[in-house]
Parts: structure tokens; sequence; C-alpha cells
DNA sequence: CCCAGTTCTCGTCACCCTGACGACATCACG
DNA sequence: CGTGATGTCGTCAGGGTGACGAGAACTGGG
């Protein structure tokens, strides 16, 4: 074993050398459901494939720095970085987490590539505001990102190298993590109704969930939801009370998704 | 942003080299505790430091392959690899799965380093029993590798570069893992009592569970544990039935931990 | 041999949360 | 001014949980 950190004799200098990048799966929830945000490959390998929006690490960043680096360069957008302790204060930016990280040797035929993968959730309207260029879905742009939706997309196909299961993990990751946390309201304005927050849920797990109950479970939990005051008909129907997210991170009891039916 | 896997101008062989290891995060219950696998620093920085298993990962091999090699390389041990979806059926073997990946660019002074972190939880027995070679805490070894009882290690000091974050990331993974799924058998031998798993809950959390709840609980959950029939007495008291790991993976509803009074 | 101490296992009971509704309020629209 | 949509409050049965009691079955000491 000469390649142990440990072993005394092994000069560190003398390491095999990897290409290290980022790649984003930003999801918001659009109308046509949960989407994410994907890019245009210009060139070979995959060419004309969808792939997740990322870039190289440069030498002096970190890794966090290289995901937010990038996620600007893709939405013009600040954001708030909820790092993997470092638990920020809720705000009305883009939910930022590390996700896991992938390094199969022969993920990309030209090099030996490890990705970083992060998790981005944004509220779409916050994304069309914020930024000041072109935005996807909101004029053409030069690198061609788009929305998809993920329900639309098929399994294993249509996305260059193994972006298809980072996907499928990412997704997965936050529908498990809107079960214990406040997280569904990254999807959401700043200011929101329990309707909106339930119509995030139901478009994250895919199910119908019954509005009383909804209603009953997150208005009583505290911490969850802070009441601004203002109420709002923009859902049609009955006037909605405004809430915006509160200081609990932490969903206790969590939020139980149903069983598939 | 010229260094974009996007972009059609940026030749992809020009990439800023980083050196990719894995370190481990391996835990099990011991007598005085939850504890980690450590090793002694024999050379700069961190001189006689302890640190966590690790190195780097060679050219043609996964990152898991390269945790896995490791990891057999610390313990001598074969083991199941329970990856990120590739769900393994429940076995006698290590737990395997990433934890996560840092990349700060002044985390080794040496030169750029890109760590992906990965978390074992083992059974103590099993390693003690595995292990033709000389292992921790079953003879004296060369790489000076130990359990040290996670409790008893002081915040951020004793161990070298980020890696008492990495260990507090890897134990809080734990501590919410075995909430909502079955492993904390992976803790245990292959056959094990109640009260036995009962310890590993109430050592990795820190607190005191009901053992006449926990029981009924872990008793009634379909698919978690599996009679085989058998006694046992070594724990002292009337004789106890012995369990082995069920099919389950996911616990519904979920082993809920007592919030810290 | 008896007793104390330990651990395992089965029950009981009150309480909380949940799912499944009913009922009504309050808007937009024709 | 109905109709339809959505929001909000209540009710009720059932399951899960915490807090115990009680007895079974072993070990070790006097």
């Amino acid at each position: 074993m000469p390649q142990d950190l440990a072993d005394p004799a092994y000069d560190p200098t003398d390491y095999p050398p990897f290409a290290v990048t980022v790649d984003l799966v930003v999801l918001t929830v659009a109308e046509q459901g949960l989407s994410v945000l994907a890019v245009r490959r210009g060139e070979p390998p995959f060419a004309d494939c969808w792939a997740l929006p990322g870039g190289f690490v440069k030498p002096d960043e970190s890794l966090g720095d290289a995901a937010v680096r990038e996620l600007a360069e893709e939405t013009g957008l600040g954001l708030e970085v909820a790092g993997q302790d470092s638990q920020g204060v809720p705000d009305h930016g883009v939910h930022l987490e590390q996700l896991a990280s992938y390094g199969t040797p022969d993920r990309d035929p030209r090099m030996r590539v490890v990705s970083v993968a992060y998790l981005a959730l944004a509220p779409l309207t916050s994304l069309q505001e914020g930024s000041e260029g072109p935005f996807p879905a909101a004029g053409g742009d030069a690198r061609a990102a788009e929305w998809l939706p993920v329900a639309a997309l098929p399994g294993s196909e249509g996305l260059a190298f193994d972006h298809a299961r980072i996907l499928a993990d990412g997704v997965e990751r936050a529908r498990s993590k809107i079960e214990y946390s406040s997280l569904a309201a990254a999807f959401c304005p700043p200011e929101f109704t329990v309707g909106e927050l339930r119509n995030v849920y139901e478009a994250v797990w895919g199910v119908q969930l019954d509005p009383r109950n909804f209603h009953r479970k997150v208005t009583g939990t505290q911490g969850f939801l802070v009441p601004t005051g203002g109420t709002t008909s923009r859902q049609g129907g009955r006037p909605a009370q405004l809430f915006r997210r509160g200081s609990a991170t932490l969903l206790n009891p969590p939020m139980l998704r149903p069983s598939v039916d």
C-alpha cells in the first residue's frame, strides 16, 4: 500500500491527479410539477444531450464556493448557503446543500473526474425576479438552460454521463428531507399560503394530501410558520392567510409521507 | 467562466489537478460506548496526532472501491457494501455508505486534496473474530490503530486536519439514521437480543430507553427482527430470545429519539 | 436452599397524533 | 344571485407512544 497518507515512506506530492467538478441538481416546483434545471451540451461526448449544470472547481476555492459560483452563473442569483452543520437563518435565498460524490473511473471518457454534486431548492418566483440577465423559462439563453419536469424524464436516458442517477439521488433527498424538516418552504416565495405549501408537498411527493389535515399539521407545529397578518386570494377562492418561514428547521413529529397506493 | 464543462471552447484536458482521498469513519459500540477507529500519524503535519484511516484513490478504482480497500487494510475484514441506492440484503457484514466530501483549499498544507468520507458501522465482535492479522484492541499494530470513545474526544482538538468535523458529521449521520432505519442492527453480531440492540441505541444516542416500550416497539415492527428460536443469558438475568436482522431496512413509523432533557 | 439482584417479557392505561370526514366562510365568475 | 373554488375550524375513531405494574427466569451470595 504505497499510496497511504499514514505511511511515512510515501511522498505525498506524487499522487494520481484527478479533475474535480461540481454538478448542480437545481429543483423547483413549476406548473408542470417538480422540475430540474438542465443545460444542452454543445460538444461530445453526449452532444445535444441534456446535462446538469456544473463545472470545474478552481484551485483556490472550496467545494461549496464552487457550487455557489456555478449556481450564480446559471441563475444570476445570490443565495443563502445552508452548510452541513452551519444552520443558516431561514431566509428568502436558495437552499444549497451537498448531495454526494460520484467517481466511477469511466464516468467521463475524456479523463478521470470526481464530481461533487450539490442539491439546490429554489422558489420559482424568486428566480424569475432576482435574475437580471436572461434566465431559463424567462427568455432564451445562450447556454440553453431550461426547466425540465422530472416526471417527464425517462429513467436513465436523456441525461449525459451519470447525471440521471445524480438527479434521482437529488430528488430522493428532497422527497425524504421535506418529511422531517421545514425545507419545503424553500420552494415557496418569502410569503406564501398553506395551500401553496401543500402544493409543494404534493408536487414533490406526487400524491394528494387532505387540505384540512395538512392545515392542522403545519399550523400546529411550533416554529414552522409565522403569520404575517396579510391575506391573498391569488389562488382563487376564499382569501388565505400569508405566512413566512419560521425558525424551526426540524419537524417533530415529522410530516408522514403517505405510503404509495 | 473558461472552466466550464458546457463551454465548447474549453479544453477539458487542461484542468486543475486535485488529489482525491477517502477517509473512513468506522464506528462501533464498545464497552466504553460509541467508539471510532483512529490511527496515529507518523509524520508531519499533525505528527503523533490521531487521524481517521484513509488514503489516496487509485487511478482505476471507484470511490466506493477505494473505501472498501482501505477498510479491508485497516480491519482485514470483508464486508457488505450498502451503496446509496443499491440496498443490499441485510447481512453479517460491515455497513458502509458514503458520508460527504471535504475540499477546503487549506485542509492539507502540502497540496490540494479533496477527501470523500465514508461511514462504516461495525459489530465489535465480528471485527475481532474476522481479522486474521493484528487488529485494534486485539493486539498491537504497526499502524497503531485503536478504538477511541467518541464521548472522550474533545471538540475540535486531538484529530488531524478537519477530521474532527468529519467525525462529527459521521456520528450525527449514525444518530439520525438509526431513527428511521434498521441500521442499528449493523452494530450487533449476527445473532443478538433485544437488550443488546437497546444498548446500541442507548450508546449511540447517549440516552436511557425504557426496556419494555423498546421491546414492544422493535418486536412489533414487521420485518425488523426475525427470531432464531435460540436463547442466551450472556447478559445475566433471565435468558433472552435471540434474533437475526430482518429484511426491512426502513422503520415506519420511526423510532423516535427522545428530546434532550 | 433461600433470597436478593438482574434482566426479560407481557399487560394496562391515558394521552397525542393521525386519517377521514362534515360544516361553514369567503372569494371570483357568469 | 347562485355556483364553484378554496380556506379554516370541528368532530370522531383508531393506532402509536410514554409511563408504569407484574411476573418469569436466571445468577450469585449467605
